[in-house]
DNA sequence: CCACTTAGAGTGAAGATGACTCTAAGTCCT
DNA sequence: AGGACTTAGAGTCATCTTCACTCTAAGTGG
């Protein structure tokens, strides 16, 4: 029963699926994307896996996701959601099980994103070989994002404070990967009551200006 | 930054809602009902809360919970899934956080459960004030459970092999606390393909013979 | 053999969904 | 100035789903 005392206990790690709207360099269409950092040390060196670390005994796990967000982004302020907690023996050599989050980033805060420290970014669906069981996290995630976009209105956690229609279709569109008919999105979204018309409209556009809306209540509070 | 460096570890629990559905002992209709274990130790000594316990070194988060299942009423196989992660820093006086899972407990097995030291059944509506932050965490399995069975098949998982449409209808009364329309909720059902006739009938009701059903996959196939 | 009970099929109104058309209100070009 | 162009946003209609309800089927018990 007793071994080596020192590899037995289980250590606890946050890790966070940063998702972004970038376009694509292909298509030039809007996609998912997430950052990534190459490791520094075994085991897996020098190959990429997600973002993260141990959870400080002094910090929330919402918190510890948070400061990854920062650490690898420079952004504070993104909606967070716990996703799952991974914690099979054989997924690391050293015992470690990860409760992972996942961050969805504003447009207007991710212009202002500065990677961290071997930080690069990745199309969400075209990810290299993973460290640990982070392909397994990285593909649930994106299956996790898609059921629950239908359903649950985070589309706005992709979107500034006041928006168009048109984005937040393009929101959706970009995370299903399928166009959506305007005049019917229209209509199932305004049905939902998850919006309301601020008023005012959007100028500047080379046509008829479209109505701008806010969230009508934070997606915090429509979990599932 | 240190001060005493062994308070300072994160440990790690696995605790699990085991709901089972037994009779209202007022109404006498099908209730959800969870056992807990009486705490014999600080903190909160002589309060209830969820049956669980530290993560074993060398067992999936998965199998420590049916271990907890185990070791509180005796029963091996019951459906099993994973729930949230609850860490807030103040949760506990020493810094824990406990992965939850919850168990769906089918009545053939429930029959054959022996509760374990300390434990007794309560109505899940209905608990005690308990432990910890384990009274958020029993309304949140309530939510979840709730919301779940409307869209998934994991009805299922309360009833033996072979079962009638009245007795899924009535596990999904039971969870939901409201009765549903028969006819409806037969082709609901029948709809979504979840299900497939045996081919055989109950026999010996006072009445027409119910054809019996089994699940046409199994609920983990379909998790969210 | 008739009353009673539940199984399971069927019906019609109301609501949601999806493909599509049409008008509104801007800009850009000539 | 005025027409072409673009997207906003309302409206139409057929189809599918949902829900409350009715009706017949098939057993048991008196």
């Amino acid at each position: 029963m007793t071994t080596t005392q020192v590899d037995q206990r289980v250590s606890l790690a946050v890790s966070t699926v940063i998702f972004a709207l970038r376009p694509d360099p292909s298509t030039g269409r809007q996609t998912l994307w997430l950052p990534l950092v190459r490791r520094i040390r075994e085991p897996y060196e020098g190959k990429w896996a997600l973002p993260g670390g141990p959870l400080e005994a002094h910090e929330d796990l919402a918190a510890s996701a948070r400061h990854t967000l920062e650490r690898t982004t420079g952004l504070g302020d993104s909606y967070l959601e716990q996703l799952y907690s991974f914690g099979a023996v054989d997924r690391s050599p050293d015992r470690v099980v990860s409760i992972v989050y996942w961050a969805l980033v504003r447009p207007d805060e991710d212009a202002r994103a500065i990677d961290g420290e071997n930080v690069e970014w990745f199309v969400a669906d075209d990810v290299p070989d993973l460290a640990f069981d982070h392909d397994d996290i990285v593909r649930y995630a994106l299956d996790r994002l898609r059921a629950k976009i239908t359903y649950s209105p985070i589309a706005h956690a992709f979107l500034a404070d006041e928006f168009t229609l048109a984005e937040l279709r393009e929101v959706h569109e970009a995370v299903l990967r399928k166009s959506l008919d305007p005049a019917n999105f229209r209509r199932q979204v305004l049905a939902g009551r998850t919006i309301e018309p601020t008023g005012t409209c959007l100028t500047g556009t080379s046509h008829r200006p479209p109505a701008l809306y806010r969230a009508a209540a934070r997606p915090e509070e429509i979990a599932r």
